[in-house]
DNA sequence: CAGTGAAACGGAGACATGCTCCGCTTGATT
DNA sequence: AATCAAGCGGAGCATGTCTCCGTTTCACTG
């Protein structure tokens, strides 16, 4: 790739960051070309749609989550504890940009969305944690991943469409653990 | 009103209903105009937002939900059956619409949305079953009816987003259930 | 260090959709 | 029949997506 191009692409990735978070993943794409002083064609061609674009995005957070497990699974307490560290986690990853729950969460089924790489990532962290759960048997049998993944990006997704805050968010993933732990 | 004014509003509340059933929530405004052979001014003078034609339809669902906690209430076996059956009710009539179930459920919380007298009724059926529930001694402590109506949405969401068969929503519902009710 | 060709650029513009404004039509009333 | 407000409809503006293609820029070569 030219080195022009690769600083375009570049900063097209910064300053879609920053339009996203500002206005959510339904801005403008021209505002996003505007704002990185490059013609909408040059937009299009880097990422030929919205939804390339953020993939290019997500793929930063990607690295983080791996960690956040750990550091949820490291609180202190017991099981409940450690698994609603990472409930909370997991939907603040997904709600970093408005409107990026629910696109993750609707490609966690499809095996040809584009965010599929993303997704997965998510799924399999979750899939690790409740492995983690059934190892010190606690989990309740018949409990699957892809249906407690869908239930926080469900959760996710309402806190993003209500705005709403980490304590009112709380009570449901109380609720969800409830209903995936051993009583 | 005047007789044309009144057919003319009929007409496009039908329309709606067909197009907004085949494309989504989100179908072209003036797609609706012009099957029901107005002009969009006449449209948007019988509804001056779509949230407006939304609600017109919603209307015609709203009636039915009493009738559906009563029918769920009257399922074979013990609470837990009971409670599962107005879920998938629940669920059922919050996708008969693409889009609605995310747009129902955001408008939840906030007091001033023209979908609110809908969305209460929901809730209100929701609570209803909820306290029956709690009549019968099976409801976990501190389990809040908003929380269960937003779980229950973020389901619903989801399911909408996915397309979901009823048959992969239903273990949620198990998830939420268990959550909900005493061990 | 020009010359060259391909890669990359950018923006005009075609197209879709939401919504409004205002001149024309029509129904109800007298 | 005459009247006129209520109602109608569609041209048209605003916003946003995405493409096409003439122009510019980079990187390589002799």
């Amino acid at each position: 790739m030219r080195a022009d191009a690769q600083r375009n692409r570049e900063r097209l990735i910064e300053v879609a960051h920053e339009v996203f978070k500002e206005r959510g993943l339904d801005a403008p794409m021209d505002e996003v070309a505007r704002r990185a002083g490059v013609g909408p064609g040059t937009l299009y061609r880097h990422f030929p749609t919205r939804e390339a674009l953020h993939e290019a995005i997500m793929a930063t957070w990607i690295e983080e989550v791996a960690g956040q497990v750990e550091k949820a699974m490291a609180t202190e307490g017991g099981c409940r504890e450690k698994l609603l560290a990472w409930f909370e986690e997991y939907v603040a990853l997904l709600t970093r940009h408005q409107g990026a729950a629910a696109k993750i969460t609707a490609s966690l089924g499809c095996q040809d969305s584009p965010l599929r790489t993303k997704c997965q990532t998510y799924a399999d962290a979750n899939e690790s944690v409740l492995a983690q759960m059934a190892d010190h048997g606690v989990l309740r049998e018949g409990v699957d991943n892809l249906d407690v993944c869908r239930l926080l990006g469900g959760v996710a997704t309402m806190a993003d469409h209500s705005s709403l805050a980490p304590e009112d968010v709380r009570p449901m993933l109380d609720v969800i653990a409830n209903g995936v732990l051993k009583a």
